[in-house]
DNA sequence: ATCGTACCGTACCATACGGTACGATACTGA
DNA sequence: TCAGTATCGTACCGTATGGTACGGTACGAT
């Protein structure tokens, strides 16, 4: 017990973080106007309302607590892709496009990511903040990364001038539709998209980026 | 009054479809479990519950009746676009995309549309029925509109063999991008997509199933 | 004119919810 | 050992909800 834990004993943090956590599971399962306080209670296994309200001024305040614990903390997606090197020819271009593509998959058809996303959007008429803080947490930082990577590729010559932020919506938003059938028709027999489906749109972008003009109207 | 009317008088059907759009709007608005009936009933100018549960069994149904509509009818997108012909050259090919593109960016970004997106998310694990007819009844359709023209084109040697179901994911999700900021940052200063977009997609499409093979590894 | 139906207006019911209060009890740190 | 606090267990409050019941009233077709 250093002078590192700011005045909370363990005891009140593992109380918390079990709130926390019993919140987080219901309010991704069930949504947060059909998830009841004394159910995060009892999945908690915690006996008593005050006890959530000593941690929590409200259910939205816990619900805005879960929500952005789960914006914050994206496990080994930025961690990943923030290291990506600026691209020295076409060839590694590809590369980072593609690991880039396959991590941004992999990360929005997980269930809980999945669960993240229709959350958001369900409640960001109720909780604004929550939801641009979402978007620029999590898919504005997959826009900056792609769209720079291309910039980037674009200013050494490696590939074509284009419409960049047009490119960019296309192999984020091609990856995206996939999380958009999981989330409308959930696990009805659509397994989930491999990781060659993310290899063949960063293909057919490249394409579009390396070919010289075609001279159609 | 003729014999077409199968028994329902007019009166009845009237204060039906009253209810039906007043619960419309109040469900897109607020969502599910947000709308009460009571807030319906005073939506409608309806004085008594009974009147309500005399058309409709339950709020459930409702609700299931209301998304049915609007899954349903999507006024003009079909008709506008089921007529597209089979693409002849390169030019008919654009023409139709174009058309297509538009058009579905255009509806995706309707209020009324991005509401129902919203809604049918949020409510799909409780009614997956109802998710599942919305997607095969409005993006489904998409996906076999583009992805029929693409392979026609292919066929008659018009475009290049390609991963036209990624091809095609990439630009409708291209377009339903737009919609999901939308939807996370409900009209926060982010102006609605301007035709163009539409425009600049499908020319980067093109340009994919356009160009020769690369030789690129 | 009359009869059935649709609607009104209101009252009601059982349940559930978010949030508060409070005395009793277990834990923790000095 | 002692004091403070975190948790328990339970009771409670006010409000809102989906849904039912019922007597009275307007309307529409024969």
């Amino acid at each position: 017990m250093s002078a590192s834990d700011q005045g909370r004993s363990s005891r009140s943090e593992t109380t918390r973080e079990g709130i926390l956590a019993a919140a987080q599971r219901l309010f991704l399962e069930r949504g947060f106007q059909a998830t009841s306080t004394d159910a995060i209670l009892a999945e908690a296994g915690v006996s008593s309302k005050e006890t959530l309200y000593r941690y929590f001024a409200s259910k939205e305040a816990l619900f805005a607590a879960v929500l952005g614990n789960l914006t914050t903390e994206q496990p080994g997606f930025s961690a990943r892709l923030a290291a990506l090197p600026p691209p020295r020819d076409i060839r590694a271009l590809r590369e980072s496009l593609t690991t880039a593509a396959r991590e941004i998959l992999k990360l929005m058809c997980q269930p809980t990511y999945l669960a993240l996303w229709r959350t958001m959007m369900a409640e960001a008429p109720r909780f604004p903040q929550l939801g641009a803080a979402f978007f620029s947490a999590i898919p504005a930082r997959g826009f900056t990364l792609v769209g720079g990577l291309l910039r980037a590729a674009s200013e050494q010559r490696i590939i074509a001038e284009a419409d960049f932020e047009a490119v960019t919506r296309m192999l984020l938003g091609g990856l995206l539709s996939y999380a958009m059938t999981e989330l409308l028709v959930p696990q009805q027999a659509t397994r989930p998209p491999t990781p060659d489906r993310a290899d063949a749109m960063v293909d057919i972008m490249l394409r579009a980026v390396t070919s010289q003009s075609d001279g159609f109207s």
